[in-house]
DNA sequence: CTGTTAGCGCTTTCAG
DNA sequence: CTGAAAGCGCTAACAG
């Protein structure tokens, strides 16, 4: 593996310069910078990056911690800020959790190892202090409404968000409203039930337990809910979805079961996936780009912490 | 930041004792190991791991090249390797590259210089002796058959899974089988190609252009294939579908044109993704951790060379 | 069982 | 415009 010294001895320079004209710094004369560069070209020179790293303690990685990669949301999210990535030139460690606790706080712990110059959270699973400890290592940049000094965020005001979705149903004329989500104790989850409970008081609707469906992730878990709903005596008339996959296989079991979307059910879901538009979805849209840019610019930025918030946009089409 | 020395100092040992309880190497007197133990506790040491990456010129970060991460198919691969990853706590460096071959050329470089040290490439757009040049600096393994000296392999018999599938097809009375299919020149369609062209060849079939649809990764594109063929006179009878997504695409859009499925066209697709459950879709079934497995421990071998073949699984559900 | 020491390859003052 | 030299933090012979 030829270095930078050898460049130098070959060109007869300092390895100085050689670093000089590596890094495009100013004050070379030509000669040496095509003396270098032949010499570069000669021995078929590629700088150690890890050298690099040492010498400078970056790493031009970001961390991005996800629980799964299959999942669109996650999909989508990593997608948005793969690109971003891109153009910057920045590469991405991916983190994959499980959900695991451990897994987590270990990517925390790359981050203070600077093996990660930051880290994207898209969904944590650690307490919140325990992430606030690391934030002293480098930025930290959470997707959920954080307004917090020490950590990013960029995110969905979900309680705005359901509330409004929620007061649309109402106006359409349902009063019994159920909801479907993902985990029930993440920090957006918790969000939306408060706008959900608030809701009901706000109406005098009364809270019915079992229109709550947690743990629903993917189109099966959504044909599962169908077929709970076709077996209720006094199902919800509407459903607000957390995800177009869920809601995908809700419409899709609702068929099977003979309840008509949107008459004997009406479905309003999230995200604005591909498959939302095949099916018809009602669906409020998440800009992934948008916040996936956004989220690698707070990365980027060592300095000041900011929050962002992205807003959804209501896509009207046909089961609600 | 506090580094080896200081531990050293504080503990009253050398560094190289230090070293040698950070990597728990044997021959350490109890006393001392306990004495730097303190000593790193007490100053919240925490070892550079750039410094260690340039000392031993590893970095324990495996590249993976996907087009996109949102598609499901390389959602799925993503998360096979980064669970195997996740075991032997490698970390994953994610590198899209939409299709773009520099970027891809990129990627290789990051072998090159020694910020990765693997390569794994789930679809690659460069040409062969373009990777292939590049494995002198370090393993690289592909996702199709490829069996080759410098560079593994994990892979599907694509030629003789289609062929499989195409017989299946034809035994149940299909003599106008189409089929749809993502990038049309990837290594993959091209062995699918060919066996298509065979199959047609052996049973003495006529060649339809208007039965191969490429560019379809989707259920969007899916719906255009449906919309397509309702359209057609002359239609396909079965459809071979290279993505469970497509398929879905398709089967909802047949719904919607009043095509019956499988009465009026058959469908046979690839994955057996969650959505193919839901849908009833007759599928192949691929392995996905499995291969993510084993495209991992491909990477890591250094040394040898090898190609692995994974199986495809016949799943019968209810559009053949 | 322990310590000395020479790197790993590059960046960055600092002095010219 | 150029170069010497001092690190960056850790590993691994090698000598004891």
């Amino acid at each position: 593996m030829t270095n930078i010294k050898d460049i130098a001895k070959l060109a007869g320079v300092s390895v100085t310069t050689v670093s000089r004209v590596i890094n495009n710094h100013p004050y070379v004369s030509e000669e040496k910078v095509s003396a270098v560069k032949a010499a570069m070209k000669k021995s078929n020179y590629h700088r150690n990056i890890n050298a690099v790293h040492l010498s400078k303690g970056k790493t031009h990685l970001i961390g991005v911690v996800v629980p799964f990669s299959n999942h669109p949301y996650f999909g989508l999210l990593i997608e948005g800020i793969a690109n971003a990535a891109l153009e910057q030139n920045y590469k991405l460690a991916l983190i994959q959790t499980n959900y695991k606790e451990t897994k987590e706080i270990e990517a925390l712990k790359m981050l203070e190892d600077k093996q990660i110059d930051a880290l994207i959270i898209c969904s944590r699973i650690c307490a919140w202090d325990v992430i606030e400890s690391y934030s002293v290592y480098g930025p930290i940049v959470l997707c959920e409404d954080s307004r917090n000094d020490k950590i990013s965020s960029t995110f969905i005001d979900h309680y705005k968000t359901f509330t409004m979705a929620l007061h649309y149903l109402y106006e359409k004329g349902h009063q019994r409203i159920g909801y479907t989500i993902g985990r029930q104790t993440g920090a957006n989850s918790i969000q939306r039930d408060v706008a959900y409970k608030d809701f009901l008081t706000r109406f005098t609707l009364p809270y019915e337990p079992s229109y709550i469906f947690t743990d629903r992730y993917d189109v099966e878990d959504g044909v599962r809910v169908a077929e709970h709903l076709s077996n209720m005596k006094n199902r919800p008339t509407a459903l607000l979805v957390t995800s177009d996959q869920v809601a995908a296989g809700i419409l899709m079991s609702c068929r099977e079961n003979r309840l008509a979307v949107p008459h004997d059910l009406a479905i309003m879901s999230f995200d604005n996936q591909p498959i939302s538009k095949v099916m018809h979805l009602t669906t409020l849209e998440i800009p992934f780009v948008e916040v996936g840019k956004k989220l690698f610019q707070q990365a980027l930025n060592v300095q000041d912490v900011s929050h962002e918030e992205v807003q959804v946009r209501l896509i009207e089409r046909e089961t609600v």
